[in-house]
Formats: C-alpha cells, sequence, structure tokens
DNA sequence: ATTTTTGTACTGACCAGTCAGTTATAAAAA
DNA sequence: TTTTTATAACTGACTGGTCAGTACAAAAAT
C-alpha cells in the first residue's frame, strides 16, 4: 500500500469521482463512464484498476470507513467517558464536514446486504469506538450498567449521521459547533439550566 | 380516495411489492418488471396505474410517510412533554418493526434530491411531531430554552431509525422495549442507578 | 523493460415505456 | 332477466436506448 505512486493516485482521483456522483445518485444510477469522465481518466483505466464497478464500489467503502475509524478512534481520549463521547461526537461530525458525500453514500448503503463485508468493518471499527466509549462509561457509573452497549452505539452513530446530512442539505452555514451542542445536550439529557 | 375498488387494490399491491424490493436493491436497480411479477400484475398496469416508474416510487414515499406521520402524532399525547417523547419513540419503533421495508427506503432516499417534494412532507408531519414535543419539552422547562429545536428532531428521528433497521437487520428477536428502553435511557440521560 | 494509461470501437444483456388488443364491471335498454 | 353499450382496468410483445465489461494497439510514465 504505497500511498503515492501513480497507481494510487488514480484510484484516489475515482473514489473522489465515485464518491460524488454516487452520493447524489445512488449506485445503480452511476454509470462507470460518468465516474470516469469526472475523475479524467479512461473507462478503461477503472477496470484496469478495479476490475469491475463493484469492486470499486467496495473499494470505495473499505477506503472511506477506514478514514472515519481513525477519526473517531483519534478522538475517544478524554478525561472521563462523557467528554469522549462528546469528543467522538465532534470528530464524526467534522468527519462528514469534510466528507460529506460519503455520509450520505454510507446511510443509503450501510444496510444492503450486496457490501455486507466492507459495512462489517464499519461496526467492528467505527461503531466499535462508540461501544468502547460507552463502556467506559458504564465503568465509570455515569450511565446504568445495563445500558444495552451496541443498540446504543448505533443510536448514537445514527443520529450524528442524520444531523450530518442534514446539516449538509439543508443548513450548511449553521456552525458545527451549535450542532454539536445540540447532540450532546440530548445526550446528557441536561435539564433547564435556564 | 375510495379505499376499496379494483383500482386502489391493485396501487396497494404494487405500493407492497415495490417496497419490499426497493429495501433490499435499491430504487435504480429494482426493475418495474420484476415489481409488476411480484404484485402479481402485467407490466402494463404499473404504467396504466402511475404512469412512470417515478411517480409509483413517490407515490409509495406519501403512501409511507402518511402512515408514519398518523401512528407518531396518534402517540404525542402524554401527561408529561418526556411522557410524550417517549411514546413517539415507542410508535416509530413500532411503525418501522411492521414496515421494516419502507424504513431502509426511506433510509436511503430521504435525502436524494429527485423525491423532494415527498420527503418535504415528511419533515412537514413526521418531524413535526417531534419538534412538536420537544418544544413543549422546553414550555415546561425540562430542556434549556436554547435547544434547536429542529436539529433535536432529525436527530431523534433519525436515531431511532437508524437503531430500528439494525434490529430489523441483526436482533430481530430482541424485544422492541428493550431497544425502547436504551433509547429513553441514552434521552434522558439517567444516571447510575446501579 | 515493465507498468500504467489512453482512445476508440464493439457486444450482449437489460430495461423503461408504448400500444393495440383483451377482459372486467356496471349501468342502460330490450 | 337478458342483452347491449360504454368505459375502466389490465395485458404482454415490442422498441429504442443504455450500460457494464471487453479488446487492443499505441502512448506515456517509471
Amino acid at each position: 500500500m504505497k500511498a503515492s505512486g501513480r497507481r494510487a493516485e488514480t484510484r484516489l482521483r475515482l473514489f473522489s469521482a465515485a464518491v460524488e456522483l454516487i452520493a447524489e445518485q445512488g449506485y445503480t444510477a452511476t454509470t462507470v463512464d460518468a465516474i470516469a469522465e469526472r475523475a479524467g481518466v479512461a473507462k478503461g483505466t477503472v477496470f484496469y484498476n478495479f476490475g469491475s464497478k463493484e469492486a470499486l464500489f467496495t473499494g470505495l467503502l473499505d477506503h472511506g470507513i477506514g478514514l472515519l475509524s481513525g477519526a473517531l478512534s483519534g478522538a475517544a481520549a478524554g478525561r472521563t467517558a462523557l467528554d469522549a463521547l462528546d469528543s467522538v461526537v465532534m470528530a464524526q461530525l467534522r468527519f462528514f464536514e469534510e466528507y460529506g458525500a460519503f455520509a450520505r453514500v454510507l446511510l443509503a448503503e450501510m444496510w444492503r446486504t450486496a457490501w455486507q463485508d466492507a459495512v462489517a468493518g464499519l461496526r467492528r471499527d467505527a461503531l466499535g469506538v462508540y461501544a468502547g466509549v460507552l463502556r467506559r462509561a458504564v465503568a465509570e457509573g455515569v450511565v446504568r450498567d445495563d445500558l444495552d452497549v451496541e443498540t446504543a452505539a448505533a443510536a448514537v452513530f445514527g443520529m450524528v449521521l442524520t444531523v450530518a446530512i442534514e446539516r449538509k442539505v439543508l443548513h450548511p452555514d449553521r456552525p458545527i459547533e451549535r450542532v454539536h451542542a445540540t447532540l450532546v445536550e440530548l445526550l446528557h439529557g441536561r435539564v433547564a439550566a435556564g
């Protein structure tokens, strides 16, 4: 996995072109011709590099999920578990601020059986970060010890994903800190500070 | 809008066939032939009834969103706003328990610009129920009065939607009450009752 | 010298939408 | 009742276009 090199660059350009088109139109509606054109590459190059449209897409999913997982786990440190939860939420918001198209692709394709393998990595790595933080919170006694950590992790992840897209689509200039504050308030359930 | 009648029945059968196939394969990948076949109807009937594949789909969205909104607003009553919030969450979980395929279609297509009009109804009606309950909560002083109600509504809706699908796909026999309890615990932010 | 990319042309399968013809339904006429 | 009439609902073979993937010789990059 050399990061530089002509081939690696071509692949990244193809990922980037594909994720934007697929976010707008969906996987099936996006043609290989269109991806190649936007990437500034000949159609044959797509097949030379990935072999098939499906392989390009699962490669894209793997790539994005890797980036996302890295961003989340880098943010999971914090004095208390609730601090860590806040900063993981912020990291997820920031990640999708930068890779908004990927957020939409993920949301749309997350539950499709066709890419189960790629999505398994999402569960293990990205949701795993939330699960870890929530387990810490249980250990610290700030949430009840019968909390279903897996479900709660999916809940928070889905909540942030939804809101990140909503902001991108409907309120692009709303500051990300404000959105974060709203989510944190919901999650901590703090009562009327008036 | 007569509820019975040959035509209305055909339309419902087509909705039902379409939502299942589209949940599995996505909108574009689902062919009109396949929808017609599953509905036990000739292909021409689809076009006789809806005029186009797209019109069938937006009709399906409208139909489902109407059912969902009805279910949610019917549950929005409650002694306190937080009680009401709990029961709206439960109503959403139950609705997607029954119409799981629709949940997946909604999640995947909610942000596609092609069906903005149909999805506007979702914002107005379904998310509106959450927004109303949250406004009550603000009025009752149980959440801070600077809460961004619109964002919070989207957050809760997305959270429940994600978890409903996760349960359908990964833990179908987990009791719905347990999932509800987890979500409510997250939302109320109750601290270690041990 | 080898890997990677280009450009163009091609194929075979697939699919949304059409349309001329057929059947079901109900109301009017016999 | 039975028959006719009108039209609403449905049918399925067909069409025109689209698209993933292939082929390959020449060029460019490493």
